[in-house]
DNA sequence: TACCTGACGGGCC
DNA sequence: GGGCCCGCCAGGT
């Protein structure tokens, strides 16, 4: 059928798509990208998706990927934790106090580059 | 099988 | 203006 909607077994993918259409040097937040694959409010399930695409191929820029405060709350999640800022700060991101400094001028909106 | 936690966001008091 | 609570979905124990 015409789903208008893709299967719960692709939101992953989707998620991870949308994450890799993520220029460099820009960075997004989890409601973005929520927004993006139509579930609202699921930036949770956007965190855990990041949590599983671990070790993933094609690795998935999860380092770009903030909160809404722009607060680096996944860097534990790396491997060191470290990485995730090292990561966006040899983008040309600069981190401080694990924020991203200017996350509102960094910040790249998928929805409205997908529209 | 059921309960709880978890990379968040937004609304309400 | 700040702080607290609830809601979303899935995966793990």
């Amino acid at each position: 059928m015409s789903n208008t909607k893709p299967a719960k077994e692709n939101i992953y993918e989707i998620i991870y798509e949308i994450v890799r259409t993520v220029p460099k040097g820009r960075v997004t937040t989890y409601g973005a990208v929520a927004a993006a694959i139509g579930v609202k409010s699921g930036a949770r399930m956007v965190g855990y998706a990041m949590n599983s695409c671990a070790g993933l191929k094609p690795a998935v820029p999860a380092h770009r990927v903030v909160n809404r405060n722009g607060m680096l709350t996944g860097k534990h999640h790396f491997s060191p934790p470290e990485k995730m800022e090292q990561l966006l700060k040899k983008e040309g991101v600069k981190v401080k106090d694990d924020i991203v400094v200017d996350f509102e001028q960094l910040f790249w909106d998928p929805v409205k580059e997908l529209l």
